[in-house]
DNA sequence: GATAAGGGTTCCAGTGACTGGAAGGTCAAG
DNA sequence: CTTGACCTTCCAGTCACTGGAACCCTTATC
């Protein structure tokens, strides 16, 4: 497969592919003419990268958790751990987020939002 | 004021603070020995800047807030605007990171998290 | 055989909002 | 006079790409 067509099948951006591979994450062989050539198991790597960013792991996960994927011995607390604390990140990014929200929230509800200067979300801003 | 004293005021790194002049957010006066000096003016420009980060407002909405700040003939319409949108953005980021955490909560449920191979976070990965 | 479209390649620069560090000038205390 | 704590500028790095330029390869058409 050329770069095009396994970025269609995992819905990456060619310049995606490139990237990981020049942060090693994949190592695609290269047929005559330079081009990237693509076999099934690029395929299932780079899928498996995808969802796994899209679940919202860091690329030096990814890099551990593909090593735990190739690794037939591992043991599946080591997965765990990871993505355990990875949650743990996640829901600490919601709480900060859900706090500046409801702080927000509550300053757009007081703000009248016409032609006049007088501004409660200005004045909070001034005021900390 | 030096630096490091409307740092401590204003707890923003004297760094962040020579990158908000090195951006046009602020512009401190110079004493002859070149060395940065604030007024009570910056001091209050900067803990604006603060607050507003801290709600997680972009530096560009950041310089626009400053600038309605600074309006004596703003509308308060147009503060209203941006904390609105901003808000948008944040409660879909938290939809996203909360969906996120669904799936990795799930999948950290269904994980033995033992020293057996078998592991179903690395199943889901793989398996999309 | 020329040409044009549509692949592919590399390399460099930019994103946002800082942060770290090096190299060097300034100031106050002892 | 020296020490140590400031201050300055400038450059590089962060994270995970993304855009663009310049150039090569392949395929189809005239």
């Amino acid at each position: 497969m050329n770069i095009s067509q396994i970025a269609d099948k995992t819905g990456l951006p060619p310049k995606t592919i490139r990237y990981y591979e020049e942060i090693g994450l994949i190592t695609p062989d290269r047929g005559a003419n330079g081009y990237r050539v693509f076999t099934d198991s690029h395929l299932h790597k780079l899928a498996f990268l995808g969802r796994a960013r899209t679940l919202g792991f860091s690329i030096e996960d990814c890099r551990t958790l593909l090593a735990l994927y190739e690794d037939d011995t591992r043991a599946s607390a080591d997965v765990k751990s990871i993505a355990r604390q990875h949650l743990e990140q996640i829901n600490e990014k919601i709480a900060q987020l859900q706090s500046m929200a409801d702080t927000l929230g509550h300053l757009i509800d007081c703000c009248a939002g016409d032609n006049r200067p007088d501004c409660p979300i200005l004045n909070d801003l001034a005021r900390h």
